[in-house]
Formats: structure tokens, sequence, C-alpha cells
DNA sequence: TGTACATCAGTGAACGCGCGTTCACTGATGTAC
DNA sequence: TGTACATCAGTGAACGCGCGTTCACTGATGTAC
């Protein structure tokens, strides 16, 4: 519920759209859940009335899908700035980039990847895509061994993991840096990825030990 | 919408609770989301008035708390059984136990995790319990290293990150065989945070490939 | 410069719906005498 | 054995609510002549 807002200039309805995206981000952090995102609620914080919604997007779903396409486009541009020379360490900056950002975006995230939207989307598309060529390049080089796309989903669910795990169960016994538990579980993630073609199944945990005490 | 379910006798009035506790359940699974959860369905699943609901459960929310406790608690009788003698590879069986229940109880899964409820809820922290003495007593014969239940937590997200991607994002392009995948996860999981402590700190590609070349 | 008109941005009122919850009730069943 | 009564398991009808969506509309703005 915003001050009346000055109605658009002809030619230039296309403002309402973004403002419309605006207010319903808005009210979707502040509501901690996508169901707070109603139509009305959306109009009303636009300083619009509610069927005006429809002039930009089909249905509620279009404008949920909308706000989401908007976020993967944010963690876009994080994963391009991310993007390093070493592609070992590269895909450790996605990761730890792509973890402060659902950290840092809790409800926005957790919207993001409750829908199987990153199908067909562009932005979560080239995320991938990303992350897929760091590994790609890892394998070349010999440090990880295996089908890079397997990969890249392994150490994304890591990651995923971490991240889901911290906003949903904000009530277990968390470390107080989350930060560095990030970091653990991205070194974790890396190093056994990197190590698990190279070790024998394990037997025994005494077999196992005295390979690593090697180390 | 059941046959006209026969009224129960007297004191066997909780014989209802467990009746709606299943029609519960089975509309949760068959709706794919707890928003199918409604008194009314619940009811009419069960054979009974809507109504009726309030006579074994406060409200909405208590009767999705109590099919939630009663998920955890399948979870947890699997626990039981996983557990072996050697700790390490009882981490691995924990893993698996927990990835296969959540694979195959997918709506349920979601709806365990997504509410902090494992705050309060004995079977839950029993589970947690079991993996977290699994994760010591690997600690105390040296092959972890670090605060167990930190390495729990790395572990779970590990785990927890496999199974939530594979339930909400079912297009990625995942292996044919998602037990395989699992296991990969977990073995990366298990061995990375086995090596964690054993590595310097990356500097770059080249050096780490030659200390793990060495394997 | 003036005016009729098409277009565009947005509105107000109403719709039907399904929901959680409440309330006064009913009728079967066991128990006390 | 018969009967009055308390209790228990469950019901039917209704409530108010907020929602997505539709529809006929309004009034400002630019354009053609």
């Amino acid at each position: 519920m915003q001050a009346r807002r000055t109605r658009a200039r002809r030619g230039e309805g296309g403002r309402l759209r973004e403002e419309l995206l605006d207010a319903a981000e808005r009210l979707l952090v502040e509501g901690g859940s996508d169901d707070a995102l109603t139509l009305r609620a959306v109009a009303a914080a636009a300083g619009v009335s509610t069927p005006s919604v429809y002039l930009h997007f089909a249905d509620r779903e279009a404008l949920l899908e909308a706000v989401c396409i908007r976020v993967w486009g944010e963690l876009e541009s994080l994963f391009h700035e991310a993007r390093g020379d070493d592609p070992f360490q590269s895909i450790g900056r996605f990761a730890r980039a792509y973890a402060r950002f659902g950290i840092d975006h809790p409800v926005q995230y957790r919207v993001l990847l409750m829908r199987p939207a990153i199908h067909e989307n562009k932005a979560a598309a080239s995320c991938f895509r990303l992350m897929t060529e760091a590994i790609s390049a890892s394998v070349h080089t010999g440090l990880l061994h295996g089908d890079p796309r397997t990969l890249a989903l392994q150490l994304w669910s890591a990651v995923h993991g971490a991240v889901s795990l911290i906003i949903a169960q904000p009530h277990l016994p968390w470390p107080a840096d989350l930060d560095q538990f990030v970091d653990g579980v991205v070194r974790m993630a890396g190093l056994g990825a990197a190590v698990q073609t190279r070790v024998p199944q394990l037997s025994s945990s005494a077999e196992l030990k005295a390979v690593f005490d090697a180390l």
C-alpha cells in the first residue's frame, strides 16, 4: 500500500510491469513464503488496483514465474563475476557465490529451487553451464575424473544441501560462522570429488585410515 | 471419499485418530503438496464429517504436525536397522538409508524438511544423534577430524542436497541410476570429510593434483 | 489552431469458490439402581 | 430384567474470509484532419 502512483504516460505502460515485479519480490521476502504473493497484495503494494496486474501478467503463476526469472538473472551475473582463471578454484568460487546468494536471499532461494523452473530457464541453465565447464576443465587437467555433468550435480547437491538446510532448519546446531561452514562443505565436496576415483572401495575404517595417514 | 465407516465403539474413539492420519498422509502423497491437506478432504477420505477432525486435532496445523512426527518415526526405525559395527561404514549406511527414504517418499520428505520441526521432535533428534555418534566414533579412531556435530551437518548437507535436488528438479540431467548417484555423493562427502584436514589449503590445481597423484 | 476520435493505462464492483472453524445437535452405548 | 441417565463419537448447517478472475467502464493522452 504505497502513495498513489502517477499513471504512466502513453506508451510507457511497461513501467508498471517492473513496479509489480518489485512489489512482488518485496512481498515474497516480507511474507517469507510465496503464499504471501497474492494479486491483491501485489497490486496494493504497487499502488494500483488488483485487475491491473492482468495488464502485464496472464495470471498469478506467470507473475511468480517472472519474479523467479529475474532472481535467477541476478545469480547468473554473480556467477560471471566469480569466474576465475584456475578452473578448480573457480568451482569453489562459484559454490561460495551460490551459497552466499542463497543465504542472503532465503525466500527467493527457496521459491527458486522448489519449482522445477531450471528447465527452460536461460539464466539457470547458464549458471549450470559455467559450473560444468569449470569441472570439465578440471577433468582435462586430470584433477577430477568422471562425467562432468554428474560431478556438477554432486557438487551442487552438497552446496544446495548446506544452503537449504541452513534456511529451513535454523534451530540445528550450526556453527556461529556460516561462511566458514559453507567453506567446509565446499572443500569437503571438492576434495571428495577429487579423491573419489583414486581410492579403493572402502572395506574397513582401518584400511582407509592407513591410506589417508600416508597423505 | 470412502465407504461409510462404522462408528467406533465407546472408548475406542482414538481409532479415528489413526484413520485420519492415514488419510492425511495419503492425500499428501496424492496431492504432491501439503496444500492438498485440507480438513474437508481428510475427513472425506476417512469417511467422516469435517468437524470430526477436531475431535482429535486442535487445528489443521496440529494434524500436519502429527503426520510429520509419524513419518520421522519411520525414518528413525530405518536408522536403527542401518546401524552397523564399523562406524565409518555406518555413516554411509545411514546416509544411504536416508536418501532412499527421501527418494521413495518425496512429498513427505519435502514437508518434513521444509518445516523447522526437527527442533523438539524426538524421532528427528534421534536420527541426528545416531549419525553424530557414528561420526564421533570415526573421529576417535582418527579417520575424521573436527567437531562431530559440524561434520554431521556437512555430511547431512550433502545427502539432503542430493535428495532434495532430485525431488525438486527432476528435469536436470540425472544419471539413470539414482542409487549409484547417491552412492557417489555419499562417497564424495565421506572421503572429502576424511581428507579435508590432511591436505594443505589448495593454492593451485597443479599443486593439488600432485598431492592426489601420490595416492 | 481547433476538434473529433482512437488508443492506451488503469478502475470498481462483482462473481464463485474452497477454506478453517464454530455451534447446537443427535443417536448409539454403556452404567447405576 | 427393566429403565433412566450420563457419556461418548460423531453430524449438519452455517459463519466469515480472502482469494483469483472477469467484465463493462473511465478518463487521460496522443494523432489525423
